[in-house]
DNA sequence: AATTCCGGAGAACAGTTGTTAACTGCATGG
DNA sequence: CCATGCAGTTAACAACTGTTCTCCGGAATT
């Protein structure tokens, strides 16, 4: 099992991570670029040199956030894209999975939609390098696909990057449902995401033809 | 032709134009949200107070971006996915004209990509707002095309929100090539975005099948 | 048991912010 | 030509920001 760390340590990553929190929560609002250190520490309860303990500075702590909103997601991406299945099952299946993740993970996934292009530098490249990441995942994940027989190395990179890109939209777009708590408009989501995603299938069914 | 309004009204609108480009020019390297009134006034050499002879806040003025930089684009729009010629010279039409507007309007393309998803919500929804009515526009495109042929109403919507987002897409792309000046860069995402849209258009003929 | 280490507190710093009020000067309309 | 309107100025306000330095108490180390 996992290393006893002292209670000195666990009481800072307790600390640490309410100020993630804090600040995710704050997030909600405004973007990463105009979030104070001291805004931070006030919603926490704890003084604003204490930021300094565990932060550089907000930009700092924004990367730590891209770790904790997409670092643990590379499991989940894999079967999303898995290649088990009839291709309306699998569009089905990734549909679900997004809106689960969104409605599990609000705060994280408007986090990385707001800050991908946002106006702190750090944070979009920590944020586009995950991406990327998720590219050659997902594209590996294709590689072993029937379907994929033939297709250039190119190719694929070029099909899981815009799989990568569609998750994303339908992540954000499953957003906006539910700060209007209306089921209908996410059954609407589900309805044109499926076909944009039947779309592309039908495409790569006829890539090499 | 234009009618020749007071030397009055022509200070007015050139004070706040001034405004307008020097938010733009700031934007670059923050987000709107942390966009400060003094800050603009202060780059463009006017009072703090004048702001408000403007606007009633820098969100208002962000919206005021929007008009700016999405509403003279919808004549762009149309041509950019006209009917005429092959589905390969469409595409490169297509890509060519956003990497061309791109290069001459940097500054916009960086806002409207950073506060699509930003911190500020009137400015969000002003946002969307105009996207939708790409979206109609290049439906109602799409639908001239002989290709359309049998398309129902709400798919031709889809592909249509289909390719505004792959232009917003491309757009950033481009966007981040820009920054680093390498030629070889923006080849790179001609050549991937010109594959997305074959891609997607290949799936386009074959939707009804 | 004595000592070092270190997360956090407290106070103070100069600088910034949005907003109000009362003003000035000049183009405008009667 | 004179009175009104209005874009822009000046001054002041309380509140806020990031950062530094000094200190405290308790866990960790020896």
């Amino acid at each position: 099992m996992s290393h006893t760390l002292g209670i000195r340590q666990a009481q800072k990553q307790k600390t640490r991570q309410a100020l993630l929190d804090a600040a995710l929560g704050l997030l909600e609002g405004q973007s990463l670029s105009s979030l104070g250190l001291r805004e931070v520490t006030r919603a926490v309860g704890v003084a604003p040199t204490a930021f300094y303990r565990h932060f550089r500075s907000t930009a700092d702590l924004g990367v730590a956030l891209v770790e904790e909103a997409l670092g643990s997601l590379h499991a989940m991406i894999r079967v999303t894209v898995s290649a088990d299945g009839t291709p309306d099952e699998r569009i089905a299946r990734a549909v679900e999975l997004i809106a689960g993740h969104v409605a599990a993970h609000p705060a994280h996934v408007r986090f990385i939609a707001r800050e991908r292009h946002g106006g702190v530098r750090p944070v979009r490249e920590a944020i586009q390098d995950q991406l990327a990441r998720f590219g050659e995942e997902v594209k590996r994940e294709l590689a072993k696909d029937p379907l994929s027989r033939g297709w250039s190395d190119d190719d694929l990179l070029m099909l899981a990057n815009l799989y990568v890109d569609q998750m994303l939209i339908t992540a954000s777009l499953f957003l906006d449902t539910l700060e209007k708590g209306a089921q209908d408009q996410r059954d609407e989501v589900v309805r044109i995401t499926t076909r944009r995603l039947r779309l592309i299938s039908i495409g790569r069914q006829h890539w090499l033809d």
